[in-house]
DNA sequence: ATAGGGTTAG
């Protein structure tokens, strides 16, 4: 991007992006429609033009947080940091700068953004602008350092910051606090802490012993990783869910009767198996070439009351389309968009390479339809590559024999709204 | 209302 480009660009967004934080009288939709309208928009300035016309922006604060993270991000991409900067600082203008929440999420953003130096600053100004202090702003503060890779700053934030402030970290900070010495590839460090944490009458916790456990298996110590589930266990912190599921995720390679026998030993445990949980049985079954298997795993996912999530769809649709199953494949990806999570560009290039390749014209210009729906522009502009190289664009234009070949050639190409409907039909 | 666990194959 030409620097000219890039100024216009930030002068145009330091009046949108304080039109989006300060104005409320645009207002013309609900946070949670804006959430659906921002998952479809990749433009970062459309972006804000949403955000700008949202009413109750400030009411849930998860959604409001969701919207302005999702903003920073699209920002962030194209690395337009002076336009974060303006946009978050905005926000300073705005009555609810004095509830510790709300200026957590600007410094959280700055966290996405990998902004650390303005997280920290507008941490550091907290007395200026009002806000009391507690460890939750601490909290995400360091979490903010630890996403910027910063594992080290964490370390000495963590011994200067309550100590200048006055407060005690707590559970969650000790939490950051593991998770950086884990990132650092010392997870014996992070034991150390326990000893503190006990000293001091913070409660260990099974997320603590979660990060240890998955830092050990990680680096190959598979003894030392059961030494800390045993100990978890022995202190009556865990296992939970979580916990589980590192497990698993260390046994999956191998047969899939261990890792159905873990689910089972969860459950029987109270524990509830999670999306996760499944989602790694499905896997393994994929990996064992047993699909019949893998498909049962997802059909029962409803019954065991969990939803399929993009991972789900993901992996699903790529070892079907592994295995020449690209009709079940569609199948499956149509119950994917129905849910507004659709897989990614690889995987649906796979299957839409398979379904032309059994000549199953219809269904592969009707996913194709789809796709370029969904993806963002230069994804899109990729797809049409596809569509050319495939001979997928001409179907539709004169080839009306392929897709009569196809067994459900009854709709005609040019029956536009049919294949739409078909398109979102899913339930 | 802040900390942990995943997602193909190259």
């Amino acid at each position: 991007m030409s620097s000219s480009i890039a100024l216009r660009q930030a002068r145009h967004l330091t009046t949108a992006a304080a039109a989006a934080a300060e104005s409320a009288s645009a207002a013309t939709i609900s946070i949670s429609k804006a959430k659906s309208k921002l998952k479809a928009e990749h433009d970062p300035d459309k972006a804000l033009e949403i955000y700008s016309s949202v009413s109750d922006r400030y009411i849930s604060p998860l959604s409001s947080r969701y919207a302005q993270e999702y903003i920073v991000k699209r920002l962030a991409k194209s690395h337009r940091f002076s336009d974060i900067e303006n946009f978050l600082e905005s926000h300073k203008n705005s009555p609810k700068i004095t509830q510790e929440p709300f200026l957590s999420s600007i410094i959280r953003s700055y966290g996405v953004a990998r902004m650390f130096d303005h997280a920290l600053k507008i941490y550091h100004q907290m007395d200026d602008l009002g806000t009391p202090r507690s460890a939750i702003s601490f909290n995400v503060l360091l979490s903010a350092c630890m996403h910027s890779k910063l594992y080290d700053r964490v370390a000495q934030l963590f011994d200067e910051i309550p100590v200048k402030y006055g407060f005690l970290p707590d559970k969650v900070s000790y939490g950051v606090l593991i998770r950086s010495y884990c990132e650092m590839g010392l997870p014996e460090m992070a034991m150390e802490r326990f000893k503190e944490m006990e000293e001091k009458g913070v409660e260990i916790t099974a997320v603590a012993f979660t990060t240890i456990l998955h830092s050990f298996y990680k680096k190959g110590k598979s003894d030392e990783a059961e030494r800390v589930w045993n100990e978890m266990v022995s202190r009556g912190c865990g296992p939970d869910v979580g916990a589980y599921n590192v497990k698993i995720m260390n046994i999956q390679g191998s047969k899939p009767e261990g890792v159905k026998a873990l689910i089972e030993e969860m459950s029987n445990a109270g524990l509830k198996p999670d999306t996760i949980s499944y989602n790694y049985l499905m896997t393994c079954y994929c990996k064992n070439q047993l699909m019949d298997e893998a498909q049962k795993v997802y059909e029962d996912l409803k019954t065991n009351g969990c939803n399929p999530n993009a991972a789900t769809f993901r992996t699903l649709i790529f070892y079907l389309c592994k295995k020449g199953r690209f009709e079940t494949g569609y199948k499956v990806f149509r119950e994917s968009v129905s849910v507004h999570k659709i897989p990614d560009f690889i995987t649906l290039k796979y299957l839409v390479e398979g379904l032309v390749k059994k000549s199953r014209w219809r269904d592969a210009k009707g996913m194709s339809r789809t796709v370029k729906k969904k993806f963002p522009p230069n994804l899109v502009k990729a797809w049409i590559k596809l569509e050319e190289d495939l001979g997928l664009a001409k179907v539709e234009a004169s080839d009306n024999a392929k897709v009569e070949a196809s067994d459900n050639a009854k709709v005609e190409a040019s029956d536009n709204a049919k294949v739409e409907a078909s398109d979102n039909g899913v339930q």
